[in-house]
DNA sequence: GTTAGCACTCTCAAGAATAGAGTGCTAAAA
DNA sequence: TTTTAGCACTCTATTCTTGAGAGTGCTAAC
């Protein structure tokens, strides 16, 4: 489609500029073309097609004596048509597999491990999202008595996450009562997704139909208070310093605007979230991702499978102007990586 | 001690001059000091003490015809002589207690609620350290079957703090020795601090005296793998982004260097920890953290207690130029309140 | 010991001048 | 018809200058 809107030259004139200008940060002349690139052209005739494809909106200038940088859409037609796979260096993917040789098999240190991982090989911000929680099915569930008051509720996921959840219990309640309680609840809950156990623990009815049986007042409660959780996904960032070195966060109050939208991680959250094909990768460019603040930012994600057919969310945050291709291929491979680790781990 | 090497009125205008500039980040002239305090003297009288007070150490000058800034030195002085008890007003005791009323009984909900609220009411970088897991009293330990060859090990500190390990176990473990070794761990472990139960689990002989008899191989295998853990600290960030309105931060570089250092996180748990007095409250200021990169910086910091008469530490990190009576008066009152919230709470 | 007065220093902001980069346009060449 | 050389034009960035203002240090008088 979009090929039919330009011609060979205007493509291969805005993928040099995208290229050139990723290197340096500096809109890209006419003569520097010449120069770096050997298109068989003079910087006159570039001159020509630079002014054309500004026109359709896919460079623009700074000021009139500038040199031409891409647009979002620019970019936007960079990678979706022009730019090419660049596979990682063997030493690259040796670094993101050895990265997680040291990490044990603690869900959450996988996690945040993978951020360390991003960024670090990235340069750029490394984001995780864990599977939400209220899709993950449960595996088992243990109580471990606190006082005479409360009780810890472990709930160990399928996908290998542990929730730890502090219930209230009615005061009478003996021990062994407890463990009946536990066992009763492994029995008829284990297997299910949390959000469902969590609609029957709430419904007189529905807890009657799982459980064969009108619940006492007290199982009916300790069930409620365990499944009381709330939606809930963690945000694991790294390498927010990295946006420093870039030039075009030379001033402060750029940089702030972005310091504070990854403050609030909730917003993080719903922004690497938002629906996706499992494993696909998606790149939103500059303002594409509609939040206030990171509209300098592009971002990479890519969706990663756990156990239990749920998935969660890596992503790699950069300034509009990052080496795209590079950055497919870091988040691809790591995606890719972390679901084989929970494919065969725990 | 201070007191003898200053007299009166040189106290009084390295108290104005500090109380001055805190409050508007610029150097502060003789005229200024003049007009804003009653101090009864004139200006040249003012410059005669001030050129008196730089010559000690006290103050300093950016450049010739600029006005005062206190030294770190100076704000010694002043923090430790100068300046008085600022109580909170009733509006932001409050502010800190209702912050806690929405949090769970969650150990790890109520660190992060405490480094928001303290953020929150402070302007600053609310800091949280854990209690350190190895001093924690073990106060029950539990076993979940994950697979053949894995357990997840629960351990429920006397703090309330919680630590889930994946634990391989040898392959032909039977649900029913898995409970009895859980069993008599239970027995004889619980209520040690875990320093102490790791080293009892990685050296044969202790093993056995603690244990009365000879542990199987599995069952000083399963010991040994459950407690071989980290050291290991918590450490809770938030309000990173309140430094962006500081003026003296208006400068990237400046910003960047704390930033580096904050994702340092272990950085910022060795800064917060060194030893101190329980629940006294400690100031240092600038360069005194001796970390490279927040010589710009001052830290409040106070320890917390915990059930099982464990300590933590919560701190304000700000710019050295801070309103060092209310943020004594924050840290302190918060490191009562989440001391008192243990107390009671669990 | 204190203060008024004043010369002196330094910063900061606002112009002015200059060099340089890169474009757009035109007219000639292919 | 397309490409290119040439050139005028525009805008930026740097440097220098200038002047105003802030604030001091010093001196001499109170």
């Amino acid at each position: 489609m979009a090929y039919s809107v330009l011609d060979s030259r205007k493509y291969a004139v805005l993928e040099a500029i995208v290229n050139c200008y990723n290197r340096t940060a500096e809109p890209v002349s006419s003569q520097k073309i010449v120069q770096d690139y050997d298109m068989g052209l003079s910087a006159a005739t570039l001159r020509n097609t630079m002014a054309d494809l500004e026109e359709l909106g896919y460079l623009t200038h700074p000021h009139t004596s500038a040199g031409r940088i891409p647009t979002e859409q620019g970019y936007r037609v960079y990678v979706d048509s022009l730019m090419t796979d660049q596979k990682l260096s063997r030493k690259e993917r040796q670094f993101i597999r050895d990265g997680y040789a040291a990490s044990s098999r603690d869900f959450e240190e996988i996690m945040d491990q993978t951020s360390k991982i991003l960024s670090a090989i990235s340069h750029h911000i490394g984001v995780v999202l864990s599977p939400e929680l209220h899709e993950s099915i449960l595996h088992r569930l243990e109580f471990i008595s606190i006082d005479s008051e409360h009780i810890l509720a472990v709930l160990l996921m399928a996908s290998g996450a542990v929730k730890n959840q502090v219930v209230a219990i009615p005061k009478d309640l003996s021990d062994e009562e407890i463990y009946r309680i536990n066992r009763i609840l492994n029995e008829k809950l284990a297997g299910m997704p949390l959000k469902q156990i969590r609609q029957i623990s709430q419904d007189p009815v529905k807890l009657k139909a799982v459980f064969d049986q009108h619940l006492s007042d007290p199982i009916a409660t300790v069930t409620r208070n365990t499944f009381a959780l709330e939606q809930e996904t963690h945000v694991y960032i790294d390498g927010t310093s990295n946006f420093f070195s870039h030039p075009e966060f030379g001033e402060v109050q750029k940089i702030e605007s972005l310091f504070r939208v990854l403050e609030q991680k909730q917003q993080i959250a719903d922004l690497l979230s938002s629906r996706q094909d499992p494993l696909g990768i998606q790149v939103l460019i500059g303002s594409e991702n509609g939040c206030e603040g990171m509209e300098m930012c592009s971002i990479v994600r890519s969706s990663y499978r756990v156990r239990g057919n749920q998935f969660g969310t890596i992503g790699v945050i950069g300034p509009t102007r990052m080496a795209y291709p590079r950055i497919v291929s870091i988040v691809k491979f790591t995606s890719q990586t972390i679901s084989e680790l929970f494919e065969e781990s725990l």
